[in-house]
DNA sequence: TGTACATCAGTGAACGCGCGTTCACTGATGTAC
DNA sequence: TGTACATCAGTGAACGCGCGTTCACTGATGTAC
């Protein structure tokens, strides 16, 4: 019974396995340093593998760097899409906004702590894998906006102008969030501040054709 | 003639300037990785002195990038302030907000560049030093905001939270021309795509009391 | 099912190199008289 | 003004250490028959 398919494949698992070892190493480590200072024996070191090991994953650690940018980023994009086509008025689509950015840096910190950080970041590869993304997010809200009536009318540019001012100010509150840390006060500070920020620009949008 | 000022603070003149020297190559250094990723004795070859000279003027790299901080945003104080009370139409006022953060970063983007790379950077004590500037700026332009007739009878948090919307969209515009480079179409792009940004947010604080 | 060969993830030794930091020093500049 | 001593920015040798990368290897897994 599925003896075939029992056992091709046990290599190929466990070498993910290892993979995916290695990049949750260099998550961890990523926290206190940049990409461009993180050493490929200290990732190894941390796994408990060879340093050679290294090179059957990964080219350089610029090369796991990108793999990152993928896991952080790569899975994001139905979520957004989600939140943003909720319906119910302005104010509720604000509120579900700023807590899906709050939950994101609740479950996954690291992830946005990183993205954050390289976004501007010493490494070329990096950064432009994280530009590449933002601009796909900031596309797909520019179609979830199309769709909707606050900008029925407006120039496309317009448009993808508006969606990339979401974007920015999503990444802005994340950030914001991290340096929030476990203060539950300076948390709701945060939460308070993007809300506004958001309303402020939703009700910059409501008279952008005045 | 003046003899006794002339000779009295010669070495500390060098020693100025040598520091000053440090500070310009690790600049240059920084420009394609990141602080926590600079090395002392990369910083003083460019220099052409010896590794263990740096300690006469920096404890560490991570000191040196504090100074930098100063270096960078230090003297900017000013010229935000000045740029802001500019008398004229919010229109007028977009355009040259827009062409101050062009020109700084035309004439300084070695200084623009380590600012946007550290604000997240790896590097605790140079994130701190450049929080605390971004929010003496905010509060900068909330003061200058308080006299003029868009925020009348704001409440004064929602003012701070404006002049920070600011203040983070201005750091945003640094770092998007950073990417155009020298392509003065690109650089355009930035540019009115940066207006556009303010424009929106002008209007929103507009209809904010509504 | 059993056998014989191929693949390949991870090993371990070795390399040359640049790192940060220590230390005692030199010699020009500064200060006291 | 001249002299004698103090200061201190920069020197140069030395240290132990971890780095990235190479190479030939091992042994479990995979494949062909």
């Amino acid at each position: 019974m599925s003896h075939i398919t029992a056992t091709t494949g046990v290599r190929q698992a466990r070498k993910q396995k290892t993979r995916q070892a290695l990049l949750d190493a260099a998550l961890g480590l990523l926290e206190e340093q940049s990409l461009s200072s993180l050493g490929l024996r200290e990732v190894t070191r941390a796994v408990g593998i060879t340093p050679t090991a290294f090179y059957r994953h990964f080219r350089d650690t610029a090369d796991l760097g990108v793999a990152l940018v993928e896991e952080a980023l790569g899975s994001l994009h139905g979520t957004i899409r989600t939140t943003l086509a909720t319906t119910g008025d302005s104010e509720e689509r604000i509120a579900g906004t700023v807590e899906l950015i709050a939950a994101l840096v609740r479950d996954f910190p690291a992830h946005v702590r990183f993205v954050a950080r390289e976004q501007h970041g010493g490494v070329r590869a990096v950064r432009d894998a994280i530009a590449a993304q933002l601009e796909q997010f900031a596309r797909e809200v520019a179609e979830e906006l199309e769709g909707q009536p606050e900008t029925a009318g407006w120039r496309p540019d317009d448009v993808l102008m508006l969606a990339g001012l979401y974007v920015d100010h999503m990444v802005m509150t994340a950030s914001a969030f991290l340096a929030a840390g476990q203060d539950a006060e300076a948390r709701d500070e945060v939460a308070l501040r993007a809300r506004r920020r958001m309303r402020l620009i939703v009700i910059g949008s409501r008279h952008w054709l005045d």
